[in-house]
DNA sequence: GTGCAAATGGCCGCC
DNA sequence: CCATTTGCAC
């Protein structure tokens, strides 16, 4: 097997990494050391030694990853060794499990996996049947519950609150009435399945003699649990990559622990350090290292970088949050100008996605370009979710949730008595909405004109359905018609205000219909369910991303993993970073650990800054300095302000209040 | 059952 | 400030 990689490439740690192929090994890859290219080489070094690629699993965090390690592997060893191994994340992992067996554990062959709208509009009806209309909890704060309870192992009637209790056992229900599993059910019943039936177990066990696992520290207790299945007794060849420092993803359940604690799980690993950092200046390491030193608990590092001081990395005061996108649009004409860099090299991190709102103004006041990274998820517009509701309902209309979402959309005179009517008829009789819709005796009950509205209905879905299975036509064809004979795209065109949310929304509907029918092209193995299957767990459009052009807006969380040259982190303040909710909820470690990422993604030289004054619900409001702004070494660092650098030297009375405060709290 | 205006309440992060 | 929900006329 042919490969370019050669050991004299890759520097003493890389290199140990990559010549230790047996056994469980952790390594502990500090942000910018070269961890992708470690561990393709490593997968690379496998082939080299004859392991066939298909007994090489590659389990990353997100689809996006999955693609771009293949590609890099791609580059590497031959196209076909990249295709036949398999790189997913643990949810498709366990689609693939469970598409295989899922019937040893009592559901259904053709499952649904309900995305996070359907599991949103699931719990909406359940807290209104269960706890009437004035309840005050939020769908997602019981799903979340119930998330974290499904992790834990913990069954609904043992949760501690009550109302939760009865709530998880209803969704429970629900999620089997509709022969449909959560994300955390593909987790969990992957697990079973490997647990509970050995040759299901060892026939894995036996397919895939090596696993790696990418982004370590974002996986679950779940996740740790499917690993131990998966890699068994008597090799062990499990190699996991990750860094304690960038885990940020505790808030959906991801234990740190999983890597403090390995050697629990795996005996006698061999823990490889990735210290030396290519990415980064000096003076932008100096300061991240001295951030996350105050952290607890954690498997220290300390990147060396192998560059040059750099500039100074500057914490720039602002009087408020207009200013500071006015600054930072500035700064970018300047310097692009003066340095002659290109709008991709910028990027601005923020985080929370509100906080983006004043820079896109200033950048379009300016004729910036910019693209917005994982803002409103394509899966998350309307359009696409109609559309897709109507896919899902071409595949099995028995599943409620998109049945109802699409019943009166576009407009057809069933309206929420109808569809109230149609639930309850259908809980009664243990039957699914579809069926209570074609039950005559149901739309016996019905008015009139409800009734006939029901029946066209119902027979537009039927018929395409059937063009589909009897007549075998393609289903992207089908759903194209469909569409279009509902007159869907008139209908929601005619709610947009603009012309370009009407061709966005336009764009989304062919988008989907048109990804449908790529998929089904791919391979005679794809099929109307494996598209949905797969829409189901992508939170983006794959390709478009990237191609988008302009300086990068993007939350913290979304920004691990990419580098730019030029960083603008902004609002340092105390209630954003650390955010007032994880203050609350004693996370701050994770914050420091957020704002640690931040920082590293900066290669030649990285801006912070936090403002006065913010403009909260329309309202102005005061601001104080994040306090890890303190915490930050100041060898490398310049404090400066808005007015410092415009040359101006208006200074109001709130401002001098406001600086008093940033002396006081740097001074302990 | 539909369409509008007024009222409400919400800003963490996302596979 | 904004998006979504609610209340009301038709």
């Amino acid at each position: 097997m042919a490969s370019s990689f050669s050991f004299d490439s890759l520097n003493q740690a890389q290199r140990e990494a990559v010549g230790a192929l047996d056994g469980p090994v952790m390594l502990l890859a500090g942000a910018g050391t070269g961890k992708t290219r470690t561990v393709t080489c490593r997968i690379a070094h496998m082939l080299e030694k004859r392991i066939s690629p298909s007994e090489i699993l590659a389990v990353t965090f997100t689809n996006k990853a999955a693609s771009e390690m293949r590609e890099r592997i791609g580059g590497m060893v031959s196209k076909r060794a990249a295709d036949d191994m398999t790189v997913c994340t643990f949810h498709s992992l366990c689609v693939r499990i469970l598409r295989g067996g899922i019937e040893k554990l009592g559901y259904k062959k053709n499952f649904s996996i309900c995305s996070h709208s359907d599991q949103t509009g699931m719990m909406k009806q359940l807290l209104v049947r269960k706890g009437g209309a004035d309840v005050k909890v939020k769908p997602d704060e019981v799903l979340s519950a119930i998330s974290k309870a499904k992790n834990k192992g913990v069954e609904p009637q043992d949760m501690e609150d009550d109302f939760f209790s009865t709530l998880a056992f209803a969704y429970q229900n629900e999620l089997r009435a509709q022969n449909a599993v959560d994300f955390d059910d593909l987790l969990l019943l992957g697990e079973k399945i490997l647990r509970e039936h050995s040759d299901v177990r060892e026939m894995f066990r036996q397919r895939y003699t090596r696993v790696t696992v990418d982004e370590f520290q974002d996986t679950n207790a779940l996740q740790m649990q499917l690993l131990q299945q998966l890699v068994g007794p008597p090799n062990y060849h499990v190699c996991v990559v990750g860094d304690d420092d960038q885990s940020i993803y505790g808030w959906r359940g991801a234990e740190v622990a999983n890597i403090l604690q390995f050697e629990k799980f795996f005996p006698d690993p061999k823990i490889i350090r990735l210290e030396e950092n290519y990415r980064s200046t000096h003076a932008v390491l100096h300061t991240a290292n001295s951030l996350i030193k105050h952290n607890v608990g954690r498997r220290e590092k300390i990147l060396r970088s192998t560059r040059k001081d750099g500039d100074p990395v500057r914490i720039v005061a602002m009087p408020g949050d207009d200013q500071e996108a006015e600054f930072i649009a500035e700064e970018i004409l300047s310097e692009k100008g003066a340095i002659g860099r290109e709008w991709e090299d910028f990027a601005i991190l923020f985080r929370t996605n509100g906080q983006s709102r004043k820079l896109e103004l200033a950048f379009r006041e300016r004729k910036i370009p910019y693209r917005m990274v994982g803002a409103q998820s394509f899966y998350d517009r309307r359009e696409v979710r109609d559309v897709l509701a109507y896919a899902q309902l071409l595949a099995s209309p028995d599943a409620d949730v998109p049945l109802l979402r699409v019943l009166n959309a576009p407009n057809r005179g069933i309206g929420q008595s109808t569809a109230v009517l149609a639930t309850d008829w259908s809980r009664e009789h243990h039957e699914s909405v579809w069926q209570a819709l074609c039950d005559p005796e149901f739309t016996g009950q019905l008015g009139p004109k409800a009734a006939n509205a029901v029946q066209e209905f119902v027979a537009i879905i039927a018929g395409a359905k059937n063009r589909i299975e009897i007549a075998k036509e393609n289903p992207a064809d089908v759903l194209d018609s469909l569409i279009k004979q509902i007159e869907y795209q008139t209908w929601i065109e005619r709610a947009c205000k603009t012309d370009a949310e009407r061709q966005q929304r336009g764009e989304g509907i062919f988008s989907v219909i048109d990804s449908l029918r790529h998929h089904l092209g791919k391979s005679p193995k794809s099929t109307l369910q494996s598209f949905l299957d797969h829409s189901a767990l992508a939170s983006e459009k794959e390709d478009d991303l990237e191609k988008k052009q302009g300086a990068t807006l993007i939350t913290l969380h979304a920004s691990k993993g990419l580098e730019f040259p030029i960083v603008f982190l902004i609002g340092l303040e105390e209630g954003f970073l650390p955010h007032t909710r994880s203050i609350a909820e004693g996370t701050k470690d994770e914050e420091r650990r957020l704002l640690y990422v931040g920082i590293t993604r900066a290669q030649d030289q990285l801006t912070m800054t936090y403002c006065a004054t913010r403009i909260k619900y329309g309202q102005e409001t005061g601001c104080q300095p994040s306090s890890f702004i303190g915490e930050l070494d100041d060898e490398h660092l310049t404090h400066t302000t808005y007015d410092d650098i415009l040359g101006a030297a208006p200074s109001t009375d709130e401002l001098d209040n406001f600086f008093g405060g940033l002396k006081g709290l740097l001074g302990d």
